[in-house]
DNA sequence: TATTTATCCCCCACTTTTCCCCACAGTATA
DNA sequence: TATACTGTGGGGAAAAGTGGGGGATAAATA
């Protein structure tokens, strides 16, 4: 599972290091690809397959599905890690995602999302004060 | 699978490289076609047929069904790399999709499709800020 | 039929990008 | 202090993408 907040760097190339208690999950091949709030998602491949399998239920005669699939899966690459423990983010996710230098690695359960450091302080801040009305509208009954 | 979005250039004389990690699904044979948003679709020939089937067992009795057989069939055409990897685009297809050229190649799951950038950008960013709700209503349970 | 014109491929050469490897710095651990 | 591990940066080889020239084939015209 993944938890946490990390903060890397990612360098001119393109690079940022993934942090190294979650390589082990990861194994050596995985999925990256868009978020839905202007950040990057780290899947393993399992769990992107399976999101793709539901997809793939989807036809492409409906609006809704070809927008969505395109989101989702043009942004998709199949990553493997490089020796120090990197992955290299292709240029329209970078662009996406609007990574400068400082980036942040947060762990939320099945994935890893990448955001940039900024955009990760505005999201957070900006939330903190409705979590309480988020909160209630989650559940109806005692989790 | 198909995944990822590239950057390609069409030249001048309507041919364009297809991603060298694609090349192998799609064999030396494989078939392209009018997409829906002003793209065009590149379909692996098992895919194709498997559409084609579908589209047959629709009365063509029905207005839509002749409509959109007519687009669908009508600018597919039968394609081969050449060595370079490269695939020559039908000038018909080349206007249907406004390729000038500066091109993008996305993968969606069980096809290509070629944009031209402007149009494809235009596209993302039309549906980014919707692509929230998009994805609030695909499913209606966990996925 | 002969000649011209156009189109399509293949080949070669250049440029750009990507990937892999090595090296260094900082931190934690023994 | 020595050692291992993690994160960061850069250099170089290999692959991928791009553009143009030329020859073969086919269509068009005289």
């Amino acid at each position: 599972m993944f938890i946490g907040e990390f903060h890397h760097n990612i360098d001119d190339k393109g690079r940022i290091a993934i942090p190294s208690k979650y390589r082990d999950i990861l194994g050596n091949s995985f999925v990256i690809t868009r978020g839905i709030e202007h950040c990057i998602y780290v899947y393993p491949n399992d769990t992107f397959n399976h999101i793709v399998t539901k997809l793939e239920s989807l036809p492409f005669t409906k609006k809704d599905a070809r927008a969505f699939t395109r989101f989702f899966m043009s942004g998709a690459t199949a990553i493997e890690l490089d020796k120090q423990g990197r992955v290299n983010i292709p240029s329209p996710l970078i662009t996406y995602a609007n990574l400068s230098k400082k980036c942040v690695i947060v762990g939320t359960g099945d994935r890893l999302e990448i955001w940039d450091e900024d955009a990760f302080n505005e999201f957070m801040s900006s939330c903190n004060d409705e979590m309480s009305d988020i909160a209630e509208n989650l559940f109806e009954e005692k989790i």
